[in-house]
DNA sequence: CCTCAATGTGGAACCGGTTACACCTTTAAA
DNA sequence: TTTAAAGGTGTAACCGGTTCCACATTGAGG
């Protein structure tokens, strides 16, 4: 690989000249510009961004720490991220935190190891040091922080819409599945869900979950219509169990709407394949990830914005595993 | 953050001997590497990866490209990827090139300028100067490259056991999803079924598609179904379009398999959780990653081992959208 | 006691960029 | 014509590590 001493030799000028004109920065005369653009096309030159990064302390590169990727929300959010990103000439390491503080922890500190500019993490533990002792930015995605820079979609509200809406379409043996206990969202979809269900005075069963992978959905599936073998609707903390939910449903003879109704949670694309395709609350994922690049980058930029968060909406998206109100309501 | 020259005042020594005990390199007096170890526990001290990479002209960074991360395909082996090279402290810038040789070229040059070490790359062009000027390793992931060190599953071979089975059990009316043009493993997999319908002498229709997203698949399988609306077999490109195959089907109130039998390609995670749960021509996605990964780390170490390919077996997974055969064959 | 290898340590160059500063030339205003 | 500002360029220090090399000390073997 050329260097810029390369350059700067073969174009008959000093380093600092050719760095100015890789930077656009000082005054160059207009031939020597020639010259130097001349000499760094011949050569095939690129600057070497670890030598730049060293010197400014800053580098192109941002941190991205997702639970896991196989899981199809983040793909969406991972998405949203790099397109924001990739149009700004930022390049993202990326790394799958398994919701595992010890992980977490290694990758943020590698991260800031390689000198990146700022941090977009999935995380429930914004409040440990590893995050409050960087002194570079953070937002937080998918995840509150109070007072932190952080996008997310209302939780709570979704379940409560999701209770609300099973209500008003006549389910009266509610099972809720409560999603994993250390993963904040799935705690406040429940929460949610539970309030409006109390206040309701509708009974309602519950199913603890204790991961999201799509392995395991299959048995809590299975021990639900097992437990509640008469249960008319369901509650899924993700997708990905609804899916697994309808799935069983239908394979124990049931019928969708008609016998039990499911709603899921988050919209992954798949949902609107399956047959019947699934009503769930939606979240918009792509956005939130451009959301939150935007808000990181904003934060690089303009160190004071600081403690600012974006709350999405979340949206009840009908299709076809809940039945038709009469009346809105 | 602090500095090893901090470091080494703090403990009374030079950088030099700083240096030897992190690296545990060279001589150092037991008393010696213990000040320098609490030194650096009581400052914190963590060395700066980008100074390390700048002098020894090596990160501890890969790159990694693939076409979408939205496709679920790809975040399986994504995750093999990255599982394998966490376990080995290295690091992964990623994009998503888009099927897109301008975009690949602008990130295979960023990882190039960040000095990483190695890149994996799912790539249909490796015989570009993109790829062959590099002088780090690069291993290609789900795309053949002859000569060139790459892990794939053979794709071809599936399309010709798609077919086979689809005769097997009684299609006669067969249609072949020809997956995007510029996708090289689609196009095997295309070629793979139609030498074997050719072959046996089974006259088949061909739906040609261009993308495999998500919203573009639900088109595709309303034409096929418009334009060949009494096919009894479906060899769809991947679980994509096949579980948008399976949709429509259904909506058009086809019994599936009954009337029409469908077989799709890839096995992602949801394949099993569709109803009826999706045949398919698997490829063990989360152990390419991995295989990749390792491939390229022992590419790393040691050069000399080059143009080795490792292809991966796809296996048929038999499910519920095919019938059963009676006899074996 | 001498010699040589093994052990232990520090100074300084180096990786490839950026930039402060010094210095020279040109241009325009007074 | 003088002078200050603007334009143009190079030298060298600097970012934070790693490593070569020089040099000192210790200990075992002859």
């Amino acid at each position: 690989m050329a260097t810029i001493r390369d350059v700067a030799k073969h174009a008959g000028v000093s380093v600092a000249t050719v760095s100015r004109v890789i930077n656009e920065t000082g005054y160059v005369h207009e031939d020597t510009r020639k010259k130097v653009e001349t000499a760094i096309k011949e050569l095939h030159y690129t600057p070497n961004e670890v030598a730049r990064s060293l010197y400014k302390r800053k580098s192109r590169l941002i941190g991205l720490l997702l639970p896991d990727i196989t899981n199809p929300f983040f793909p969406e959010l991972a998405r949203g991220v790099e397109d924001e990103m990739q149009e700004n000439d930022f390049r993202i390491i990326f790394g799958n935190s398994d919701e595992n503080m010890k992980k977490e922890k290694e990758y943020i500190q590698t991260f800031v190891q390689n000198n990146v500019v700022g941090v977009i993490a999935s995380t429930n533990h914004p409040d440990t040091d590893t995050y409050r002792k960087m002194n570079i930015p953070v937002v937080f995605l998918d995840r509150t922080a109070d007072n932190r820079p952080s996008v997310f979609a209302d939780g709570r509200e979704g379940g409560r819409i999701a209770a609300h809406e099973m209500i008003a379409r006549g389910s009266r043996q509610i099972t809720v599945m409560q999603g994993p206990k250390h993963i904040r969202p799935a705690q406040d979809r429940y929460q949610g869900a539970v309030d409006v269900l109390s206040k309701e005075g509708i009974p309602f069963n519950v199913i603890m979950t204790s991961s999201f992978s799509f392995t395991e959905a299959g048995t809590w599936a299975k021990e639900l219509f097992e437990q509640h073998p008469y249960t008319d609707g369901v509650i899924a903390s993700n997708d990905i169990v609804a899916t697994a939910v309808l799935h069983e449903a239908l394979r124990l003879g049931k019928k969708v709407p008609e016998d039990v109704q499911i709603i899921g949670f988050d919209d992954i694309p798949l949902s609107s394949l399956l047959t019947p395709s699934l009503t769930t609350i939606r979240q918009p994922a792509y956005d939130m990830g451009r959301a939150a690049a935007q808000l990181l980058m904003q934060l690089i930029e303009n160190e004071n914005i600081d403690h600012k968060t974006i709350q999405m909406p979340v949206t009840f998206t009908e299709r076809d595993t809940t039945r038709k109100v009469d009346q809105h309501g």
